[in-house]
RNA sequence: CGCGGGAUGGAGCAGCCAGGUAGCUCGUCAGGCUCAUAACCUGAAGGUCAGAGGUUCAAAUCCUCUUCCCGCAA
């Protein structure tokens, strides 16, 4: 049986690990981020991989730097090295330490999306396909020759989230067959095309500010895209200071000539211009409030503008 | 004690600063108009103003404390 060792912190990992548990090969340990405060009253909150891991009595790491645990990793002698969103970046010590592999499950069809918030990307650039690649890492970021990548459908009505979980879904079969092959020595090694390549920034909050002059088509794909992180908002001006408006999926494009931020409001409902098209809210919450629809939000307020 | 917004009939809000009759837009119910309607007209029900204490002749409103919701930040 393959000596594995699984490092991964978000929950995209979740099903894969459990794939292990279940079926083998059985992690020798899980190496996992730090517990962080998490929340408006800074919850010391465990990853919940980490959780599963403690219920299934495999051994957890928690390094602030996973070099620290570069010496008892190797006295496990791993054949594998498994990463999918761990959130650290692997030097040289971590990456010669497996006997076979160090492979990583990422959530794009690279070399397209390199980086941290690929799922989000894909939908953003209105692609109709991703997917699962598994390949193996090297020092440069999603760099490594591929295995095998699993591609999925993205549908019109996807979100981030939704896309996350049928991604995360996929992970397990993906991480079996790749498994499989190195263990018979036929797994593919295919170069990356560097020219093809595009790398993504972590997302922060502020990103989510919705700029009215793009296109609404634009527009509706980056509301699905973020949600639910980091979410997508706009600012509006109330007793003269400026309050976020956050907006959620889905949202209609309507073909209707607008100002970009001018709102109206015919029929109670909720539509803003953009530099081409329109949008159609739905569900929206103020700055302060709960999550409402466009209809409960229009009642007592006049909105008139959105501000660019 | 990190910063800030909020709690007012079923929903969303105004009223609070300059205490004195509970208001708006909807919803609900009844009736009317109409071929008909989610439209329009008339009427009605529904609120101990989050809770406790204090000031006052009088508190949704001013003061103190508590609980809960939310946006940031981390």
């Amino acid at each position: 049986m393959m000596r594995l060792v699984y490092i991964a912190t978000g929950d995209i990992a979740l099903p894969a690990f459990r794939h292990l548990l279940a079926h083998g090969p059985r992690p020798l340990a899980l190496v996992t981020q730090p517990d962080k405060p998490v929340g408006r009253h800074q919850v010391l909150t465990p990853p919940q991989i980490k959780v599963e891991a403690l219920a299934a009595g495999i051994p957890v790491h928690q390094p602030e730097k996973i070099s620290e645990v570069a010496t008892e990793l190797a006295a496990l002698r791993p054949d594998v090295l498994v990463v999918m969103a761990y959130g650290q970046i692997l030097r040289d010590d971590i990456l010669t330490l497996p006997e076979k592999a160090i492979i990583n499950l990422h959530a794009s069809l690279l070399p397209k999306y390199r980086g941290a918030a690929c799922i989000q990307a894909a939908i953003d650039a209105g692609d109709s396909e991703t997917g699962i690649t598994v390949m193996h890492v090297v020092r440069k970021l999603d760099a490594g020759d591929m295995i095998l990548t699993k591609a999925i459908e993205i549908h019109p009505d996807d979100t981030g989230g939704s896309l996350h979980d049928r991604l995360a879904g996929l992970a397990p079969a993906a991480l079996a067959e790749a498994l499989a092959n190195l263990a018979d020595g036929t797994a593919a090694r295919i170069p990356q095309d560097d020219a093809a390549s595009s790398y993504i920034s972590k997302l922060e909050r502020d990103h989510g500010r919705l700029d009215w002059s793009q296109d609404a088509i634009a527009l509706e794909r980056r509301i699905r895209a973020y949600d639910p992180w980091p979410g997508t908002f706009t600012l509006s001006t109330e007793d003269g200071r400026p309050r976020r408006l956050k907006i959620f999926p889905p949202v209609s494009v309507l073909d209707l000539n607008l100002s970009p931020g001018e709102i109206t409001t015919a029929d109670g409902q909720l539509v803003i211009g953009c530099g081409s098209g329109a949008l159609r809210l739905e569900t929206v919450q103020p700055e302060g409030g709960r999550r409402m629809s466009a209809a409960d939000y229009l009642r007592g307020r006049m909105p008139v503008m959105f501000d660019l």
